[in-house]
DNA sequence: AAGCTAATCAACCGCCTGACG
DNA sequence: ACGTCAGGCGGTTGATTAGCT
């Protein structure tokens, strides 16, 4: 599911990471750090943009990231926080440990998107549904930038996982009409010293030794 | 078994912003 | 005030896998 490497017409390489590539990456910043993404391939032996870099590191590389499934509380405070935020993935994922903003980007275009729509589509054939399913008051509740009740949003979405098995397409899901008496009454750096980048010495010599550890 | 389609997610691209000279 | 550069962000692309026919 990766990017075939290739090199560019400039000698950069591009594509897919190779597990040597992230080791020299790793390797080198958790040596030195990263005070400059630009010159870092440079000096860590890379053939990769300082662009390139920054993004494997920090989505993929940097200590305590989090693989894996999301749990529901992550899900729910991804809704939550794109009702209050919009599309400022970096703000969201500052709020979930260990998950970056490119990965939480691709779980809500990839599931929550998808989801939320499915509920509000069911959510508008049952009118109970509204009614029930929301435990706050109408006036009071907070609603996404197209007027959606976020709270029965996320309600929908724990009754559609927990019923996932007998909802199979959204037609389906539209042409359910007892759907809606199953529903539950109440759903609920380290330190661096910058001049030492600049030092042409720093060139050969750091890069030499390091690498020759 | 083979072909097709949808889903997934790593990686890239272009733009914006802030720092600095 | 202006230009340049680097880092960061959000949108998009594309390779691979899974599932379906």
């Amino acid at each position: 599911m990766v990017r075939t490497p290739f090199t560019d017409k400039n000698g950069i390489k591009r594509g897919a990471w190779s597990e040597g590539e992230d080791n020299k990456l790793r390797a080198f910043v958790e040596r030195f750090g990263h005070p400059n993404w630009r010159q870092l391939p440079k000096y860590a032996g890379l053939m990769r943009c300082g662009k390139s870099c920054r993004l494997r590191w920090m989505n993929h590389l940097r200590p305590g990231l989090k693989k894996g499934n999301y749990s529901h509380e992550e899900e729910q405070l991804i809704i939550k926080l794109h009702n209050e935020l919009g599309n400022r993935w970096s703000a969201i994922a500052a709020k979930l440990p260990g998950r970056s903003d490119n990965n939480v980007k691709n779980h809500w275009h990839a599931h929550l998107k998808k989801r939320l729509r499915l509920t509000n589509t069911y959510s508008s054939t049952s009118e109970q549904f509204t009614h029930e399913s929301s435990q706050f008051d109408s006036q009071s509740c907070e609603h996404d930038e197209d007027g959606y009740n976020l709270s029965n949003m996320i309600n929908g979405m724990d009754w559609i996982e927990e019923n996932n098995n007998h909802i199979k397409t959204m037609e389906q899901l539209s042409s359910i009409n007892t759907v809606e008496q199953s529903l539950p009454s109440n759903s609920q750096t380290e330190t661096f010293d910058f001049n030492f980048w600049s030092e042409p010495l720093f060139d050969d010599f750091w890069t030499q030794s390091f690498f020759l550890q």
